[in-house]
DNA sequence: CACCAATTTAGAACCATTATAAAGTAGAGT
DNA sequence: ACTCTACTTTATAATGGTTCTAAATTGGTG
């Protein structure tokens, strides 16, 4: 199995559970954007095997942590994370909620001119929201 | 008093409260960020006065629908809200959760070059993660 | 002053997320 | 393989920010 080798790598166990969240995460071609009640769904589907809430929490935080996920900022009752770990920033739609991807070159080169003594730039990131 | 005319000309009743509440956020030099229990804390300190926390969340959505007050999108378990109302983006200190105001001028210009559809940009807003 | 719609309020409800503590599991060492 | 220990999973409870509810209050018009 590919990921096994990916979570040892960071420290992490693989087990079954993991494995099983990876596949859901990583098999595809196209990345995407997902809510943690999303990803359950995903995962009942695709396996039709029932993950604990808890466990999935747990793991998307520690990917997120070993950065295979990125959380997106963002205002909403539910926390959003991109399974596209690329630079790039979103838009996102006010009426139905639903982010899209806006690639780098999409919005251009950024240029922060303001330095905040002993602070690094981790990540600059765009949102542009749309309405109708 | 300089708010009732404020509120009426935006169809909000200048009720006691809310007055109260303007008095909290608006009458300072500087703007600045909050939560509503930052709010809640700075409105029993100033006044004495106890407002319900539903009213306060109530007369702070207004305002935001208003436009007195933006919302800041970033991943909290609280809300962030904002005084200064003009185009501007901000940094986030992971290490101590503050925010920190970038005037468009440190950002420059952002240039969105797609388009949606049918959709038209609301706000660009950026945020810039800083790491030790 | 009287009335009606808007507003405030305390408290309950909601719901995403985190904590808990017990049962299960992976992997190193024997 | 077996054992042991630390890590992981799990169901469930707890937490906490936000929204809802329904009754009391209030602003403003006539």
């Amino acid at each position: 199995m590919k990921y096994i080798e990916k979570l040892r790598n960071s420290g992490l166990r693989p087990t079954k559970q993991r494995l099983q969240i990876c596949e859901v995460l990583f098999d595809t071609q196209k990345t995407f954007h997902f809510t943690i009640n999303e990803l359950d769904q995903k995962i009942k589907n695709k396996t039709n095997n029932k993950i604990s809430l808890a466990t999935i929490y747990n793991t998307v935080h520690a990917f997120e942590k070993k950065g295979y996920l990125k959380q997106i900022p963002i205002n909403s009752n539910q926390t959003y994370f991109d399974t596209n770990i690329t630079d790039h920033h979103h838009f996102y739609d006010l009426k139905y909620g639903k982010l899209i991807d806006l690639e780098n070159s999409d919005v251009g080169p950024i240029n922060i001119k303001r330095k905040i003594d002993g602070k690094k730039i981790k990540s600059i990131e765009v949102l542009v929201k749309l309405e109708d």
